[in-house]
DNA sequence: TCTTGACTTAGACAAAGTCCAGGGTACGAT
DNA sequence: ATCGTACCCTGGACTTTGTCTAAGTCAAGA
């Protein structure tokens, strides 16, 4: 069994065949897959669960900590499995891949306080665009 | 007359009460509205601009390089008359207001070329994100 | 003033996501 | 092994955000 559906029966959850599915499909590095791409690979295993599941199921697996929500276009969300190391996103202008990369340092250090506006900043997200190698 | 409608006007495009009042709208700083926020504004001074108009003016805005798309969230794109000054963002978590924000350096230098995966690289979006001073 | 192509409008349509009532099932208790 | 039930899943309605089209309107040059 993965980490995955291990740490969910350890917050009680049950352990369903749906729920099964939907962690091994996002199984694997460099995994960027849209709510309705997990849809369509999950049919294949599971030819009857629902849309509704699948969101409900990412919508948990957020919640835990152990898949990330990456918005690096303006339409539909992208669910990432590499929730324990933090990286940034590297995206294709034309055919929209998405790789995972890690700069060097943190990129909070780059905001001096005269522009922080009396926030507590926590977190930066960088996504990095450019032409990959098939689309060049 | 704006520096926004001068420019519209010099491709060749008419001037409009409509466009006109978008351009309006837009004007100020730190201004990083939604198309349904600028369309609920538009409407104040001119009640029957119609949505499909506020929409196609602003993309019309970004073709031509005068306004900045955002998306700060998963959710609605934010049109910004910012596009002239390269900027980032720093967005509250909680009520989710967008300042605009200038950050030391390159943030491209931080991605070292074993990073590249073969990608032409030429562009990074930064958004910060924390509790803003009335939120924390 | 007149003409005309570009602009605007209302509403249908589409994509992405949420919510609900009702039926189904995993798992602890027996 | 079976039972009971709290939790889960499903299909479909609904919402939000955005796009498209056909028909009417109008800005601007002739
Ligand atoms: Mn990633
Ligand atoms: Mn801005
Ligand atoms: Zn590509
Ligand atoms: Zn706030």
């Amino acid at each position: 069994m993965s980490d995955l559906l291990e740490r969910l029966r350890e917050r009680g959850w049950r352990l369903t065949a749906q729920r099964r599915v939907v962690a091994e499909v996002l199984d694997g590095d460099h995994v960027h897959l849209t709510a309705d791409e997990v849809h369509a690979r999950a049919i294949e295993r599971l030819p009857e669960i629902s849309r509704a599941t699948v969101y409900n199921t990412l919508g948990e697996m957020v919640t835990i900590g152990e898949v990330i929500e990456v918005a690096t276009d303006g339409r539909a969300k992208r669910y990432d499995p590499n929730a324990h190391r933090p990286h940034q996103h590297l995206v294709c202008f034309r055919c929209g891949t998405v790789r995972d990369v890690h700069p060097h340092g943190d990129p909070l250090a780059a905001l001096p306080p005269a522009e922080r506006f009396g926030f507590t900043v926590s977190a930066a997200e960088v996504t990095y665009r450019g032409l990959c190698p098939d689309c060049s």
